[in-house]
DNA sequence: TAGACGTGGCA
DNA sequence: TTGCCAAGTCT
């Protein structure tokens, strides 16, 4: 035990206080990296809008899902001041599917504020950079440090990872202590100069072979110089989160159907979902769920695998329920048809059964207090299990 | 400071 | 099927 303690501090002390081994691990990590960091489209370029998008869709969102929309993206606005020119719905759609929809208000507002605040140009510091909205200490010391190659430390999932084990960190990397640790050993570990590259060397580190559950220790560069391998800790490092279990709840769309058209209303502030479009939707309180009997569930169902049509009707409650939430919301009465359909999803920290009923229009006029429209549609059915996240505006016609 | 905020992939 | 996780930020 003893000496283990003292090899640990040694170890540490080794990489952070002396300098020929921190500049030996820089060397072997910059090596490492010229030959086996991946090619990706936001490593080709020293445009910092380019980059800026880039590391906000990056946010909790994986390599692979964000490069089709980060080519879609730069296609569409190429430059910040055609970004701060766009319509904040034009900005949305285009990231509809990729989930947390505040990156891309922010990132639109972050736009105008540089177009207008900044003469246009592009914040160079970390610190200035800190200022916009959506950008933290993170993704500020990506920028400075990809975009300008300023000596600006970064930790995030995969350095937060990699420093934990280097350093032999058993405490909660969330905490206060822990994060002022991280943060410090990612500035000293710093060299003077190709920071940029020296970052990006670090979380493809991180990333790539220090991973979660079986780190290619093996393959490592600075393994020799890692508490965690050294103590066959990496099990233990960094210490697990616990997450909470998701909340049940049960909701309901309606499509209520005028002729050829559908109603479908603008997500408010406060919702989730924020500004994208959806059929009228209201969660089923717990009261009413104790009276009532739900259809069904036909055949296997899963977040991704919609069950067919049901036929079963829903009870009187539940219909008047509805009827009366789509009277209150919309302005128009309805009357729910026969057939209602079921899927079930999970968001987040719900798992929502979700049920979809179609709605013939009966009388009266949109509200004109909210944003409401009758909209041609693309395969209903399929609509009507999407959320409004998951590809919803693009099978919707006439949206605008 | 902990919880909110989305979606898709993987075991 | 379920739980966990992915280049975080904001409140």
């Amino acid at each position: 035990m003893f000496s283990q303690l003292v090899e640990s501090f040694a170890l540490s002390k080794l990489l952070t206080e002396s300098p020929a081994k921190l500049k030996r691990f820089r060397e072997k990590l910059l090596a490492w990296y010229a030959e086996r960091g991946r090619d990706l489209p936001w490593r080709r370029t020293c445009d910092p809008y380019a980059i800026w998008i880039s590391e906000i869709m990056l946010q909790q969102t994986t390599v692979a899902a964000v490069i089709p929309y980060f080519e879609r993206f730069l296609d569409r606005f190429p430059t910040v001041q055609q970004l701060a020119a766009a319509e904040e719905a034009d900005v949305l759609k285009l990231w509809e599917g990729l989930g947390y929809y505040s990156r891309a208000r922010n990132l639109h507002a972050a736009a105008q504020d540089i177009a207008t605040n900044h003469a246009g140009s592009f914040p160079r510091t970390a610190e200035e950079l800190q200022s916009l909205k959506g950008i933290g200490r993170y993704t500020a010391g990506a920028i400075a440090s990809f975009a300008f190659d300023e000596r600006a430390p970064i930790v995030e999932a995969n350095t937060q990872r990699l420093y934990c084990r280097l350093l032999g960190e058993r405490g909660d990397p969330k905490s206060t202590g822990v994060q002022k640790t991280l943060w410090q050993f990612a500035e000293t570990i710093l060299p003077k100069n190709d920071c940029g590259l020296f970052n990006q060397a670090l979380m493809e580190l991180g990333g790539t072979v220090c991973t979660i559950e079986s780190p290619s220790c093996g393959d490592c560069p600075a393994s020799r110089y890692c508490v965690a391998a050294r103590h066959d800790l990496q099990q233990q490092i960094p210490a697990a989160k616990r997450r909470s279990k998701p909340t049940p709840l049960v909701d309901v769309t309606v499509a209520v159907r005028k002729d050829d058209r559908y109603l479908i209303r603008q997500r408010g502030l406060g919702e989730w979902w924020t500004g994208l479009w959806d059929f009228p939707r209201l969660t089923l309180d717990e009261t009413l769920l104790t009276r009532i009997t739900l259809p069904s569930v036909p055949a296997r169902s899963s977040r991704d695998q919609p069950n067919l049509f049901t036929r079963e009707p829903v009870c009187e409650e539940l219909r008047s329920t509805i009827e009366q939430f789509i009277c209150d919301q919309t302005g128009v009465s309805c009357r729910l048809r026969g057939a209602e359909l079921e899927v079930r999803h999970a968001v987040t920290r719900y798992k929502i059964r979700l049920f979809c009923c179609l709605a013939d229009y009966q009388s009266g006029r949109l509200s004109s207090d909210q944003p409401l429209k009758w909209v041609r549609v693309n395969a209903l059915s399929e609509l009507a299990f999407s959320q409004p996240g998951r590809r919803f505006a693009d099978r919707l016609i006439e949206i605008s």
